[in-house]
DNA sequence: GCTTGCATGGTAAACGTTTTCCGGTTCTGG
DNA sequence: CCAGAACCGGAAAACGTTTACCATGCAAGC
């Protein structure tokens, strides 16, 4: 039958005991070099690969960190998933990855005791939510459990859901995006800028309503409800949404602010199909800098979001928490800025 | 100090031995009611989550599905790493994913040493790569062994480097691919096409090219290897390597075959900010049908690649080898079609 | 020459499960 | 009323490591 070959293959093979071995193998004890040369030279022969399970079952720790994201797909999250892996690497773990099964937070948990059965040393939750007062509750209860575990919980791009939290949390600051881009139109003369996209009660939009909503106070315009049109972050609704305005009439806004860069190019999709020319006749800005921003017709102007680095930030903060330099800094919020590009244009007054 | 809730704590509390335990939880034995009532309580209360490292060492499989993938970045791969992640999740595995170090082969093979002592049931390696003689015997080798630990080797959109190797491949057919599409802008009338992108020696190219040489000879035109350049799979090459085209003249060409999607959208802007039409002037197709294909202006005539249908396909095959329907069938190619969209336009012959 | 100490390497326990074997109790059928 | 089956649950071995503890041999110090 088909077996592994163990530490006492080679043992047996190198003509020592199986403790020498795992000496060699792991350098934690003086070893002749004579027995070293002779017990490498059987594990190389017999293809020798530890077992990792055996290892973290009597050792301290499983040199796994746990992932868990959305959507794999979604540049949004792929380039945190980037910045994560690379780190883990970095630090010598492994990553374990999953995507939620459908079905909200239930899906989200259920998943989340499928990864913590592996004993990773973290656990790590990418991308915004729908925060409700049930969410919390268990994502709190998870933060505690895991602390007692000598695990953490680490949330990537995603507040804390409740102040003094065993957790690390890192975020990017999405409402000065916001609010940047915002004034970006508002000082190019846009007044009437439609809010587009992004789930309403989701973390990720609500920050991006809020920096939208304090510039245009800011500027002394009150926020316009009609102006703010809520949905998904994607294409299809940027498209969708965007088609359905304009086949009602000739919009009464001069700008539009995607709330993500998906959305955004689906606005752009739909506007070249009625003739409207961007950014001569309308603005858009979009948020995130994926890389569709720079293929959209015209390039998008949009807020850039550092997403490799929150990955990076979050592992390190996480592995090295114990550390005396990052005890106390395990939240961290990462900076944005605009990035300008080519789909904004001040607005030419009518009537000056 | 932080420990565990293990099976043992579990059964002290609800008054059993922790075998009875883990029958209740497994449900592989018959317990009473009462029992496994009283049981699952303290499991509840107390949080317990079983310890898979435990669990696999004594059991058979570890339940893992190690995944190596380039750079979840691009397109191309991470659509077919959702098709692979959708389907380990489906089968209650669960993924290990790394990117391997940078180093070539030499740096696969060290990822995937870090892999193996995880036990994993299946070892996927996702995308191409420069196939050498060394490659050949390594990978040979690598098959070899997994296949006598009872693990397998999986080939993702890469062919096997030998026949009759322990291993399940899955790629897709890109020569007929690249034949068709090539043959639709001969049937265009474009007869000097010129084919931009794509490593030379890399197993994802050189079925592009094959099948791009195939269509031209089959329409009695002989390939002309100044309209070959090779490069990389990067937006960057493609507007980098049309730039200097165009800056070295009027090109020698009327329609460009990108090697993949993304140097067709930098082709695409490097003729734009060239004043050059698409596809008026010159007409573009690329390959592998990713999401930017719809966003470029034009939106880009292209060849769907199912990449997610063989990240699924190879899960399926690869768990379930020994089941007679799958035994064998272990090497799959799925088919590819080309998807029409704006980008290629008839030739208008200066002389008729 | 006898202790002391260091270098080396073996023995065995421990990690948390699953599973085999077995013992005891309760049915069931004759 | 008894033999046997069916049911339930405990004890203990096993999985492949690491590591604490111990044994041996040899050199050095007195």
């Amino acid at each position: 039958m088909k077996r592994r070959v163990t530490l006492h293959d080679v043992a047996a093979r190198a003509g020592v005991s199986a403790a020498t071995v795992s000496r060699v193998l792991t350098g934690t004890h003086r070893v002749s070099a004579e027995t070293q040369a002779r017990v490498r030279k059987a594990a190389e022969a017999m293809d020798y690969v530890v077992n990792a399970q055996a290892r973290s079952l009597v050792g301290s720790s499983s040199g796994l960190v746990a992932v868990l994201i959305t959507d794999i797909t979604a540049p949004f999250y792929n380039r945190i998933a980037r910045g994560l892996a690379e780190q883990v690497g970095a630090e010598n773990r492994v990553c374990i990855l999953s995507a939620p099964q459908t079905g909200g937070l239930e899906g989200e948990l259920a998943t989340i005791t499928t990864l913590r059965q592996q004993s990773p040393e973290a656990i790590v939750l990418v991308g915004g939510v729908h925060e409700s007062p049930d969410y919390r509750k268990r994502i709190g209860a998870l933060a505690r459990s895991l602390d007692a575990e000598g695990s953490r919980l680490v949330l990537c791009g995603r507040p804390a859901p409740t102040k003094g939290l065993p957790a690390t949390v890192v975020e990017y600051d999405g409402e000065a995006g916001a609010f940047a881009i915002t004034s970006h139109l508002l000082s190019a003369g846009h007044e009437r800028i439609l809010f587009l996209g992004g789930g309403q009660g989701s973390t990720t939009t609500k920050p991006r309503v809020t920096g939208y909503r304090r510039a245009l106070e800011e500027y002394g315009i009150a926020p316009d409800p009609k102006l703010v049109a809520h949905g998904h972050s994607t294409r299809d609704f940027g498209y969708e949404e965007v088609n359905r305005i304009l086949d009602a009439g000739s919009p009464d806004f001069t700008a539009v602010f995607a709330s993500d860069d998906l959305a955004a190019s689906g606005a752009l999709a739909s506007l070249r199909e009625h003739g409207t020319r961007v950014p001569n006749d309308i603005s858009v800005v979009g948020f995130d800098d994926i890389p569709v921003a720079v293929d959209t017709v015209p390039a998008l102007t949009t807020v850039h979001v550092p997403l490799e680095e929150i990955g990076r930030t979050a592992i390190q903060l996480a592995l090295h928490r114990h550390e005396p330099e990052f005890r106390n800094a395990q939240h961290a919020v990462l900076g944005t800025h605009i990035k300008v590009r080519d789909s904004v244009r001040p607005l030419v007054r009518r009537r000056p």
